[in-house]
DNA sequence: GACAATAGATTACAAGTGAAATACAATTGC
DNA sequence: GCAATTGTATTTCACTTGTAATCTATTGTC
């Protein structure tokens, strides 16, 4: 089973604030979607322009962000618009520009900044720990298992 | 002693990327700068003409991010550049804007995508956890201490 | 069949950014 | 005293982003 994706663009692929919002609903969708759709899905929480959102879609198609296709719906030919990339994969690039940026690249510089601050409450911190702790504990015992047979 | 700062820009402040950089120089340096020493700080790292650092630095004085004022250096007066806002605000900032945008606010959020996406070595999750706990233990320390007298 | 509503494509336009070059002023070396 | 350098200010220029409007093709309606 190779890799499956050709690997074409090399530039980091630069989504917008506007852009994103615009991908959370398609995402979130999980299927393609027309326009009309991810306007009707803004509509409530921005104050966009069914103009201004077409034209975040265009963009994100000539930044090979998202695709179209034409799909049936209610008896009707419509472009529907498809990601081309995952949500993980773009969060993950996003997350790796900031702390790059900020914080010299690790989460811990950041976090550690964070509870100086005093910005982060007590019982966030807990469940914080207490997740890293889960995920430690299990790292730790799937290498004990590999490790003695 | 009361709050010295006076509040004056409402606006939040943009600093670019490229901004950034020279922001860190000077906050680094802890003292004004002129641009020459700011240009000599970024040399190693950076591909920018001289010329390019100056546009920067006249940039953050017109953002009220910088501010000039003629010092003696080497018998000869020089502009020299010193900020107006310090490193942790702008730095508290960024943090939000970034952690609004792709984690509805929450450094929880964050820290679980990561972990789930097997981006943080155990050694650092570890080194996390315990700067939580230290926290949250002196934390309720100082809580208990107030509570009981 | 003319007309309005909708979908989609193309164009607009100002502000912000990255990346300088040009122009001018002061200073220094000779 | 004048040329060369260095510091500072002003200008340039293309690209991106937010925010649409205009134009054109299609389609459903009276």
């Amino acid at each position: 089973m190779r890799n499956e994706k050709t690997e074409i663009s090399q530039e980091p692929v630069r989504v917008t604030a506007a852009e994103w919002e615009v991908m959370r609903i398609i995402w979130d969708a999980g299927k393609p979607l027309p326009a009309a759709a991810v306007i009707r899905a803004l509509e409530p929480n921005s104050s966009w322009k069914p103009k201004t959102v077409r034209t975040f879609l265009n963009r994100l198609v000539t930044k090979n962000v998202l695709r179209t296709l034409r799909l049936e719906c209610d008896g009707q030919e419509l472009l529907h618009y498809e990601p081309l990339i995952d949500e993980v994969t773009t969060l993950r690039i996003e997350r790796k520009t900031f702390l790059g940026r900020f914080f010299g690249g690790a989460i811990q510089s950041m976090l550690s900044t964070c509870i100086e601050a005093g910005d982060i409450p007590v019982d966030e911190l807990e469940a914080m720990r207490d997740m890293i702790d889960r995920h430690v504990a299990s790292q730790k015992n799937a290498t004990k298992m590999e490790g003695e047979p």
